[in-house]
DNA sequence: GTCGGCCCAACAATCGGTTGCGCAAGAATT
DNA sequence: AATTCTTGCGCAACCGATTGTTGGGCCGAC
């Protein structure tokens, strides 16, 4: 490969200097005189000499390098949250290495190790969804590797996790679709195994039992592969004749309930009002943009990435829970329905 | 950081034998006697040794990193295509670093050196809309990194490319619905610096011509930014009243036009029938669903890291030029006009 | 005319491994 | 019993840098 790098060692022989003299003129080290530091910047120059940060790293006992693992590539939430991760990432001189599980704990466990014999700074991670305890990650505790979990994670006492205010956007949710006078909504929420499912569903069931609305268990979709959202969805409409309104937990629900209810011709907001969490996308392409409590994915990698920085840089190791609230925007997918008649509407 | 990871010379010492003999027992030389391998192993298990990649790569000359530069993180894209890039890299245990030029060519150049920096043992690039030539790549092949452009490219000799066959997709795009009776499409393109712009409108500018169809330069969109396209689409559609499908090059172009279609009330198939070229995942979650030019940017992706590992391992320069054909996916939004009533239709 | 200091640069150790070569002891050959 | 082979392991160099310590030369000062 790289057969024929310019080293130090060449520089050094070129201008008839020590290694150590030449390392410290590149450095601009206070130790070497102008003229010296100016004739070998000159050879370097012409040399046309790459530094090795491998070499460099192994000695300063550090490598530059993040590693993030992500259970898989969805085309909604990962690629913002990639960006926001790797301008900071990259603004602050690291490198980020993306591993994807797959959904896999065996991978993911790989994976950690892996990050471990790379000697990353840190570790960023996306729980996968097999994730059921955080064991794996003590190898990273064990040789000092800072980790923050985000977005997806689990119950943990002991890691930094940075998450949207998952249950709060529930809650809010429910609420605003009840505020507007809808009082038999359905919630699509995905695998329950998921925290974050899990904790969206409970804000949404929440609300209801504040504002002391009953809430059926049919009123509420688990959808754990998105080919079932089809069924269930016909069930809740079958189910519910009085239904009026639809939150989705995800865009990828958003998208495909969206695309259902074009299908079965209902009209948005006249028949159905579609509320979502979203980092805002989706909502502006779908017809009529779609009502959405907002979160940044952007923001979240950010965020998360500074925070990760922070614990290397400072070797601190103290433990945060982050949570993100989500904005509202309201665009044209939510109706008012007005004073509902007699509580007994159609029907 | 990882101050007190075991070495070898910690196991060294703990077994009491030197380290070369360490090194050589776990990486199972058969210079080393089955007791001693052994032994080795089990003292190494015990203190949870892990061997320290950057020494060893550092020495070995190479580094298992392959690095991949992506103008920018967009949702259509670039999940699917680095899905598929790590999935071949992870599983030649490779690790990918993957950087964002924010299409800025200045960072391109910084990017492309930093990879040099940290020994890279290959590129991957998607280039940046302002890279006009590929000078700054020199220095990947003076530390003889091979290179592999994919996707976004531009004209080059001497770069080993693997694109979408952009041109014959345009052409084909334009006969099918030529084909389909429509006499007169719209082509909703994007920057047409961009050579993978140009050549998807040449291919659809040829058909026309060898199907003897008109095409008025009016029937062309060139979308630089998103927001423009609204207004382009109306000029279009007051242009054109005979108009009767529109072509869309990209997911992103697609989800757009289809979205100001449905809010213009345009009926797709019966009024405007669309065709895309997609990866096939926003045709899916459209109603209709799109009829599209199928390209996959997980197959795009996989076979991208093939031949740049390729390219690696068997220190190959040989230079590629690889096109993916796309494969028509039919489904619910191109309808058939029957012979066109007499020429001029309605109006 | 020495001596203390200051500048600059060199020596050598170090990071954590890998690997060519040499060497001793036991086995095999004659 | 002397020689050759094998087996199993250690020495030391090396990858490409960084850095603590040392020391030579030149300065002015006493």
């Amino acid at each position: 490969m790289a057969g024929n790098r310019i080293t130090l060692k060449d520089i050094a022989k070129a201008v008839g200097l020590s290694m150590a003299t030449v390392s410290r003129a590149l450095a601009d080290h206070p130790d070497i005189s102008r003229a010296t530091k100016d004739r070998v910047r000159e050879v370097a120059q012409t040399l046309s000499y790459i530094p090795n940060y491998r070499a460099r790293y192994l000695r300063a006992k550090h490598s530059r390098l993040i590693a993030l693992i992500v259970p898989e590539m969805n085309m909604f939430f990962m690629p913002s949250m990639i960006a926001g991760i790797n301008r900071v990432v990259q603004q602050n001189d690291y490198s980020l290495i993306v591993f994807q599980s797959d959904n896999s704990i065996v991978q993911e466990r790989r994976l950690v190790e892996y990050c471990t014999q790379l000697s990353a700074d840190g570790v960023l991670m996306v729980l996968s969804s097999e994730t059921a305890n955080l064991q794996h990650l003590d190898v990273l505790s064990d040789c000092s590797i800072p980790v923050v979990l985000l977005d997806k994670t689990i119950e943990t006492v002991k890691h930094t996790t940075i998450t949207i205010d998952d249950q709060e956007a529930g809650r809010e949710a429910a609420a605003y679709l009840i505020g507007h006078g809808h009082t038999r909504c359905i919630g699509v929420f995905s695998d329950q195994r998921q925290r974050i499912s899990a904790l969206r569903l409970k804000g949404f069931q929440r609300a209801h039992a504040e504002l002391g609305l009953p809430l059926a268990d049919t009123q509420i979709l688990r959808v754990a592969m998105i080919d079932e959202l089809e069924e269930q969805l016909d069930r809740a409409f079958a189910a519910h004749p009085d239904l009026t309104a639809i939150f989705t937990m995800t865009d990828e629900l958003l998208v495909h309930t969206h695309h259902l209810l074009s299908r079965r011709g209902t009209r948005i907001p006249e028949d159905v009002s579609l509320l979502a969490i979203s980092d805002g996308q989706a909502p502006a392409f779908l017809h009529p943009n779609v009502t959405h409590l907002r979160h940044s994915g952007v923001e979240l990698g950010e965020r998360t990435a500074h925070i990760l920085i922070g614990m290397i840089e400072h070797n601190s190791d103290a433990m945060m829970d982050v949570r993100i609230r989500t904005t509202l925007v309201e665009l044209g997918s939510v109706a008012t329905r007005t004073p509902p008649p007699k509580r007994r509407a159609k029907r």
